[in-house]
DNA sequence: TTGTAGGCGTTATCAC
DNA sequence: GTGATAACGCCTACAA
């Protein structure tokens, strides 16, 4: 009983025996094969129709060696960015036949390992990750790598991975960006609400931070810098820190709308002015930035170009299998855009 | 080469090799099966890890007639209710050792059958489903449970299905809690902004918005009342039309926090006061009604309740089989609660 | 254009 | 406690 709770289902043998063929003419048949009489293939699409016969894809897959299944590892669907980039990715696979198995960290690396694992396990055809932010090591990637299975790494990458495809938003610039508008409306006492700097992420926002800062001669206060997980409380302790002292700031630059979000809320709640006194921009473009009053001036990332990037990427490595071709190792960068609203 | 893109990997006969060992033997050793010795089975546990070896699914899976995959279809991962959903179900189903393909119908009834084709090649052991708004002919997720294999239904879920678990939310109170509210606080002129009525969804919430106007004796104004997607657009044309009027409603209920939003909008727009001439009330609880000024009174749905159902529901089902069992028949209703905020 | 036969990697049923 | 063997459903040389 134990292997026979599902009903045994009818495969190309009982379509064979229907229509007097051998198992060969119906796969052929139903794959499309060229060397299958019109008449033949109709035949054959017409009874499995009527059996209900469905290919079974484990056999399938056993024998050829390939799944159609991509595997997918992102921290938490639930983040809007993430949200919007795997459905592009799913409709995107879908055309090309690909399956999709969607996969949550939740932002642990342990988990991320045994993700790993059982994406292995399933032998997907190819592999897309956004990694945890605590990812350093990258090594258990390598297996996908070593057996030819294309990966590729959005959002939180590894920074000297020379085999797969890497596709990331211009942290860079976006940093730069969004600090020189805050500069460029009038603020140069600047703070800096940052992720923790394992990610690429967080070190290249900071970079364009410094850069914009350095540019327009302006000084870092260390005391107004924080490189913490960006939660809503963490940016409301920042504020508190901050605001607590004699010397506040007049512009603040958040890696995230979470932290931007709480920032404005914490401003509300002590009387402080926001743009007036305080200018805010955030990252993301969240829809509750736009939505808060008053707006959050964020930074766009396009999560939407980002997914289509990466199914581009992953089925033309797919169907070219250059799993060691040098184009490879240029990281894909999506530019940014900033968002002005009404916090700055 | 087409089928060579893979490297080979190490399979159970390269262990047994290296052991001097039977395949069966390595079999049994890995599933941790009682006959073997425990050196035996610490020795191949160990050549296992050392060759990197990955059980391959696909031929587990055909052999033993078993995926340990559960198949999810959604019409979005990016609504916020399905966010948190998923996410419990996800790292539910991966304590039980199963996988969770995750398809989006993007609410298109042609999509959801293709996935259900799809789900039903990959032989899952399970389905998980929210349907389309426009699903009222179920019989695509027939083949399921004809061949044994355990469905449970969502959200939006068929209304006679016999065989499959049903687990939605308690939308006929919600209707009702949330109507009585605004009548509590003194509307007496009350619209309804709801979804088609071809789903479950809103047949309930309009039928509890219908029974307490009853009891309290207001009668319904069918201009105030629409069946519409619940698109923003969508809801500020209904506010246009009521608006316009001479008579206009001074309690509103929508079936979903976005057209809340959007009335909300309206009414800021417009220069009508909220609460003051014009009461709010959404439904799910999605994150921007707490951020919004003012914050929406809405209803709570406890995704996270909902998706702990599901595993629970389907967990059982997979472990006894019980795929005629009468308590299935039953649907399991989450409560919903009032979560009251500043637009009433 | 169609048929035959072998094998993909694993597990279950026998034996021993 | 372990080994030999067949079978899961499909695909693909090779043969006809």
């Amino acid at each position: 009983m134990a292997n026979q709770k599902k009903v045994q289902q009818n495969t190309i043998l009982d379509i064979a025996e229907a229509l007097k063929l051998s198992p060969a003419t119906i796969s052929r048949a139903l794959n499309d094969h060229p060397h299958v009489k019109e008449k033949t293939k109709n035949d054959v699409l017409k009874m499995a129709a009527q059996l209900g016969y469905r290919r079974n894809n484990m056999a399938s897959g056993l024998r050829s060696n390939k799944t159609h299944t991509i595997g997918l590892i992102v921290p938490r669907i639930s983040m809007f960015f993430h949200a919007e980039v795997i459905t592009t990715i799913q409709n995107g696979l879908q055309k090309y036949g690909y399956n999709l198995i969607i996969c949550q960290s939740n932002d642990s690396l342990d988990m991320e390992k045994e993700l790993t694992e059982i994406l292995l396990s399933s032998r997907v055809d190819g592999l897309i990750a956004a990694c945890t932010l605590g990812t350093t090591d990258f090594s258990h990637f390598d297996k996908f790598l070593q057996n030819g299975t294309p990966v590729v790494f959005y959002d939180r990458v590894p920074l000297n991975e020379q085999k797969a495809t890497i596709i990331k938003g211009d942290d860079f610039r976006g940093g730069y960006i969004a600090t020189s508008h805050l500069i460029e409306t009038g603020c140069k006492k600047i703070a800096h609400i940052s992720g923790p700097l394992t990610s690429n992420l967080y070190q290249d926002r900071s970079a364009g931070f410094v850069k914009a800062m350095e540019q327009h001669k302006l000084s870092v206060n260390e005391n107004w810098v924080f490189h913490q997980e960006l939660t809503h409380a963490n940016a409301r302790e920042a504020m508190r820190k901050m605001f607590d002292g004699d010397v506040v700031p007049n512009g603040l630059f958040t890696d995230n709308d979470t932290s931007a979000i709480a920032a404005l809320e914490f401003a509300r709640e002590k009387g402080i002015d926001v743009p007036g006194e305080l200018k805010i921009i955030g990252y993301s473009n969240d829809p509750r930035t736009s939505i808060i009053t008053p707006a959050i001036t964020t930074v766009e990332q396009f999560p939407d170009e980002v997914g289509k990037k990466i199914v581009e990427a992953l089925i033309n490595s797919l169907k070219n299998n250059t799993n060691i071709t040098d184009e490879r190792t240029v990281p894909i960068t999506i530019p940014v855009q900033l968002i002005r609203r009404m916090t700055t």
